[in-house]
DNA sequence: TTGACAGCTTACCAAGTGGTAAGTTACCTT
DNA sequence: AAGGTAACTTACCACTTGGTAAGCTGTCAA
């Protein structure tokens, strides 16, 4: 039958490393010579995995939206309402190191060209609607409704967390520390009139 | 002296072609020959006016940050709070219209590396920081405070807006309606809790 | 032991990239 | 009328791009 194909976690490190090569500078600045250089393989190695550009770009949006559904469906283990509540003072609260992910995200919305069709994101969103979907606040309430209001908050949150680079370079570090911080206790009340009736 | 140099209708209408191009597919998505054969001239007109790739795209994102902060100012003639608000919903309620500006300003803040040192569009969130400042609940607060504040009420609003075209992907151009209506009607509670004390 | 196949590599390529050099043309000042 | 210069054009170039073709090597099933 087939061979033992042991080559998972290598797949895996490329995917990790073309994820934050795409993340920094999207589809388009990056090149697969510089994904196999920083992983330290040929070009090809890549396209023998991936096949193409696109596919590879496709493969990384898409371990980045499993990810983050499993990350929504652990997280609403709990109960709807408090594990909304701790998935997204999470987000808030680690919005430095989780900067990598939400550029993609951002990125994958943005670039209508490469990801139509595909919409990778759209299973993160339907997660996170279906979730506040069993909370009582919103259990009458229409689907446009929730998303709606879904919108404002990831869109507040993620935003804040792609502008973190240059939060540091118009403002300064500590300037941007100290917006960080303002934001991540404002947001928890957002956070909170959206899951409470 | 000097000639009379008239190019300046016509170098607008590259920086509008330009503008148009940057935003859709990013600094990296765009050649300056694409540019040049949508604005009916050689790559080297282009070149002629701007010198490089990196001054078309500062020169683009320079314009756009003027216009936003001229628009600002404009709305704040009226008074601070009314400026704000009626802004702010003028920016939520013509999100299809202003896709191409979101997404500029939301890649100007997410491509570190072409707009370091620059920061494009500081003005602008500064002329929104200064307007918050005049109104009578933000006098004595801190910048940090307004800025935390600002970011989470334009990062919801500009997150809508460069998602129009995946939300009509993924949810069709019906719901995606549905879901910027109601979007329009909730962000204006956001905007008079922002701006009213 | 052999042969198939996964997981690569080197060699190569056509198309496109941003950018330079050297004109050309029309207008404006002198 | 002459000269300068703005606003281009055509020609060209070195380099990079994504992608193909072919080959090499170690492991494992038969």
């Amino acid at each position: 039958m087939t061979q033992m194909t042991n080559a998972a976690p290598a797949v895996d490190r490329y995917l990790e490393i073309a994820e934050r090569q795409f993340a920094e500078t999207g589809f388009h600045g990056v090149s697969l010579a510089a994904i196999a250089k920083e992983a330290g393989v040929s070009k090809q190695a890549l396209l023998h995995f991936f096949g193409t550009k696109e596919k590879l770009y496709g493969a990384v949006l898409k371990r980045l939206s499993d990810k983050l559904c499993a990350e929504v469906e652990r997280a609403g283990a709990g109960g709807p309402a408090a594990g909304l509540v701790a998935y997204f003072e999470g987000l808030a609260k680690n919005s430095l190191e989780r900067q990598a992910e939400a550029r993609l995200v951002v990125r994958a919305l943005l670039d209508t060209e490469e990801t139509a069709r595909f919409w990778p994101m759209k299973p993160y969103l339907e997660a996170l609607t279906e979730l506040a979907r069993k909370t009582p606040k919103w259990q009458t309430a229409s689907l446009d409704e929730i998303r709606a209001e879904l919108f404002q908050l990831i869109g507040a949150i993620q935003y804040l967390t792609i502008s973190q680079t240059a939060l540091t370079g118009m403002y300064g570090e500590e300037d941007r520390q100290a917006i960080e911080e303002r934001f991540a206790g404002s947001i928890s009340g957002a956070i909170r009139v959206f899951v409470e009736a």
